[in-house]
DNA sequence: GGGTGATGCTTGAGTCAATCAAGCATTCCC
DNA sequence: GGGAATGCTTGATTGACTCAAGCATCACCC
């Protein structure tokens, strides 16, 4: 994503602050990512593997297709990062784990990317809490869904 | 970018809330982009040719390469929706304005992607300024440089 | 118990974004 | 005038992503 998503012709101060963040930590999410040798979808995936999981349900939590999942797992497992186990319960099912080596990696990437955490060491711990309570109240009240931006008409 | 570009294990629930809105911002804007028939990466593009512009200048402006400009205006050009018109001052470079059906194109998608909009609907006006200024706080005071998030060592 | 359909995953084909290396034309500048 | 820098394109390669098919397994139901 060398490209940002963000919009061009923000209206208001506020609609610009929001796309020169949203802009600066996708930025900086690509660029640990990056210098940890992975792909942003990469160092997503990885990254929830965090306890053992299935395949179709990492598909449902990203919103794309299993197969697209089963590219970046493959991947992630010819770098020895990640393994797929037989799921005892369902042997359709393969339960990802991360290796130790996958572990490691993982906490590599979350200890460069720090910008949430640079971003909050910004504020007081008050400012931090008003600026939760803000953007949870922006994005609609409920715990983070998509709410906002649903059909337009 | 089906994956979202977020951290999976954010400690404070200020990082947690960035995270959310952070990912239900990109999301919106491909689905808007999706909507109108284009990627995230051909809505970027198609709406930063509000004036004429140069390659290497949208090249600069979304840290990519030059080679990649070409290709994204290729489709759009494709489509209608973008023209290469030769710069009179300089042969080499290309000045690509937006066609009527790009204007009109780029007017649906901008009206399509209220998120940011509708986010801000959510808050007070005085709301709204209090989170433009946390979120300019938070990037680290200047006008949302890429500050936060340097080399960590 | 044996179909029938749903489910979990993979494979293959195709598009697009993105990067790098080369190359062409032009402009800059000593 | 000539060499270097600049603007853009082409070609090759990688990865993300989607869709359509296919295989194996599971779940249900008569």
């Amino acid at each position: 994503m060398a490209v940002p998503s963000g919009p061009v012709s923000p209206s208001t101060e506020a609609e610009r602050a929001m796309f020169d963040f949203v802009d600066a930590y996708d930025r900086a999410y690509e660029m640990a990512a990056d210098r940890h040798g992975m792909t942003v979808a990469q160092a997503c995936v990885l990254g929830r593997i965090a306890r053992p999981r299935g395949m179709r349900e990492l598909a449902d939590e990203l919103g794309c297709d299993a197969s697209n999942i089963t590219q970046i797992v493959s991947r992630l497992e010819a770098r020895d990062l990640v393994e797929r186990h037989a799921d005892p319960h369902d042997r359709r099912s393969r339960r990802l784990t991360r290796t130790p080596a996958g572990d490691e990696l993982n906490a590599a990437f979350e200890k460069t990317f720090e910008f949430a955490r640079a971003a909050a060491s910004n504020l007081t711990l008050e400012e931090q809490a008003q600026l939760a309570g803000l953007l949870r109240k922006a994005l609609g009240g409920a715990a983070g869904a998509v709410q906002v931006g649903e059909e337009p008409s």
